[in-house]
DNA sequence: ATACATACC
DNA sequence: TACTGGTATGTAT
DNA sequence: ATACATACC
DNA sequence: TACTGGTATGTAT
């Protein structure tokens, strides 16, 4: 169970081309082993293992003739998912290059060329190029990084300066398609037939003007991704990262030769558990998930498995979500959350829990919005995480509420928490 | 609310046609208007109201440029439904005549012209024609049934004389569609094409075949519905009963040509309270379902809305449901229960429950099968229901341990229960 | 998982 | 006097 | 509804 | 010394 987890910041990605993995992975495995994360994440990973071997199970004991039978209406479904096909979007998603890292050279050119990260030595978000060399890459923590990079310069993040940028590409994505989605800060997606049709431009011809506009109006680079659907184009913007693109062909072909031999992890959606899950089944590309759509329907829940077929064949996320005119994005939960030196004192723990009331309360008055249910979340010291939730009688933004559901909450669980190290 | 439940058995229906509509709803009112029946109906039906209410609002307030943005989408997706539309099924759906009635007959010939209904006094479950022409009908209570029709004969239910007959119609069924679907006793689903096209026959002529060998074999008649899906099989089985069979051409044309003055209730799944939502938006044909999609998909969830989407374009239910070889219907849920005079003396009503314990076990150890989860149902003297339910830590078939888990709820009850009517 | 409503025969 | 019994499925929490 | 895991940036 | 914080969504019960 411990690969997978020191494994995790050796993958391949934009900038860690010359890095020895092996030396990194050694690296991150000293520095980890002995604490009470690397602890918490071998379980993690050994109820992972033993999903997949109860699954290796069902698996086992399918008669052919029963999978024969998924198989046929599976190929029926497929069939039918050709059939209906739509090739005529064209769907470009733009991806910032390394966009905090790259947001504070503009401002401090020096840094461009010393290994730079934003963030701290708990946790790092983005690391300049000079900085992947060493291995260093997002999601890592920064006492870690700086092991593998000892002049590793850190800095902290302002997100305040993120949207003001941020902000600025919009302005440009908005000329190439005024609904645009943007997802996060540094990245968005575009329907740009239309565009393309008006200007009478090829939609890598538009791609190339996008980022150079970008480039203009910001001085950051992006890459970008062209395809019939947002799935394909989120794969494509990662491809020729960074300041580059690529396009898929709207074809039937094209798409099929790129999905062939596509690793499934570079599919948005599928993640660490998924990627291990399907290659306990010999399943590492889309190609792959093609040939096993049987298994894939047979062993996966009707979510899982529609999702899968899609991107085994490259439909789904062709049209634009429908939306009334005006809608705003409707938030679905909102929430802090922080973590401290951790401590069992009640007192302490209840003061920090009524803090984060009052943020939270803040942030819902902020918003115009009330909240139904208090949901307190706890990681004690050795990252074990609980949550603990209840519905309030009416909906409230009241801090005072807010911290008594939460409070009642702590004093329900006093019993079985060691000390804390995480409330939100 | 109280139209609708007087009215409950006064639509119409095969062989009730010449009967006086206006003189049974007056009678079935004045049988049941001081009933505590009567009033749990009336308050449940204040509950769909109530229910119908809340949805008005919703829609009056929905923007009539969302409603627009909603539209485009359905109409998207139904042009893809169209366009995916199977046509080369065959299925019929073949039902037998006031089945229960006439196997009585069958053996009691005098019976045939006498009005007779198989049940008693409380329920009936089918009526000859003869009775049928008095307003007696399946579902009525045989207290009210004698009220409209006092020379009304009642026969016992005989289950195993039922089953005789029923296998002896599914012998045949057989012959037209070895894989064909048997849904209750006296009804079935059959897919044809392959037949018709090995014998060179059309679908109309199989039909007429296979409702005559049914009556050679079994002295009994039946009616069948010939269409490219179940769905509107089912309902054209039921357009020329008793003994006659209706078809709809593979086509397009002539399934948007039935279905669009074709009420939404004769369609298998939209039930009383289902009609009498739609029929509150206007919506009392398939016809008009179609017509007002958009506020459907508005309103409905989305189970609710891909039905009732397949229901007015006529699509859903073609391809056979895919089974592996071999395989064979797995239930879901075994249950007994029992009505019987009020009584709130808690010690019969323990000695019920470990009664219908002992049954539920035998089931389940005839059919080889055990349960995690034991649900005990109540009905008091008022008619209404409660249910509670336990999962037990291992599965089991053992009386004692099914009926220790009904007492167990039974007396977390105990407070609230007056006196009961039925267990289950 | 639990509670209850709807639907069909 | 008197409104079932059995199963599946949907909805809400 | 409640509890928790997965995924993404 | 040191493995975030915020949101959405899926799964199981």
């Amino acid at each position: 169970p411990t690969s997978a987890f020191t494994n995790a910041f050796t993958n391949a990605k934009a900038g860690m081309e010359g890095v020895d993995r092996e030396m990194v992975k050694r690296v991150v495995h000293d520095m980890s082993v002995n604490s009470a994360h690397f602890a918490t994440e071998s379980r993690k990973e050994a109820a992972v293992e033993a999903k997949i071997l109860a699954m290796k199970k069902r698996a086992a004991s399918i008669r052919p003739s029963a999978l024969a039978t998924i198989k046929a209406a599976v190929d029926d479904r497929v069939a039918r998912m050709e059939a209906s096909r739509d090739l005529t979007k064209t769907w470009v998603h733009v991806d910032m290059d390394s966009f905090f890292a790259s947001v504070h050279i503009l401002e401090r050119p020096e840094l461009r060329d010393v290994p730079m990260a934003v963030g701290g030595m708990s946790m790092i978000s983005t690391a300049n190029y000079a900085a992947r060399k060493f291995g260093v890459r997002s999601a890592m923590p920064g006492f870690i990084a700086k092991k593998l990079c000892p002049q590793l310069v850190f800095v902290d993040s302002d997100f305040a300066k993120y949207k003001h940028y941020a902000s600025l590409t919009r302005e440009v994505f908005k000329e190439y398609d005024p609904q645009f989605d943007a997802g996060s800060l540094d990245e968005a997606y575009l329907e740009i037939s239309a565009y393309c049709a008006g200007k009478s431009m090829t939609p890598a011809d538009v791609a190339e003007a996008l980022r150079r506009e970008v480039r203009e109006k910001t001085k950051l680079t992006c890459s970008a991704g062209v395809a019939p659907t947002r799935r394909l184009a989120k794969v494509c913007s990662d491809a020729n990262k960074p300041d580059g693109q690529m396009v898929i062909e709207p074809t039937r072909d094209a798409v099929a030769a790129l999905l062939s031999s596509l690793p499934v992890r570079k599919i948005g959606g599928v993640g660490k558990v998924l990627d291990r899950t399907l290659a306990a089944f010999g399943i590492a590309t889309c190609g792959d998930l093609l040939r096993e759509r049987a298994l894939v329907v047979a062993l996966f829940s009707e979510v899982q498995s529609d999702f899968l077929l899609g991107v085994a064949i490259g439909v789904g996320g062709e049209a634009r979500p429908a939306r009334p005119p005006g809608w705003a994005p409707q938030r679905k939960s909102l929430s802090q959350e922080r973590t401290f030196a951790p401590t069992a004192d009640a007192r302490a723990l209840a003061a920090k829990i009524a803090a984060l009331a009052e943020e939270v309360a803040a942030g819902l008055a902020r918003e115009n919005l009330l909240t139904r249910t208090v949901t307190l979340k706890m990681k004690r010291a050795d990252f074990e995480v609980a949550q603990r939730q209840t519905s309030l009688p009416r909906p409230t933004n009241d801090a005072q509420t807010i911290s008594d559901a939460a409070l009642r909450l702590f004093r329900g669980e006093k019993n079985t928490h060691g000390s804390l190290r995480l409330l939100g």
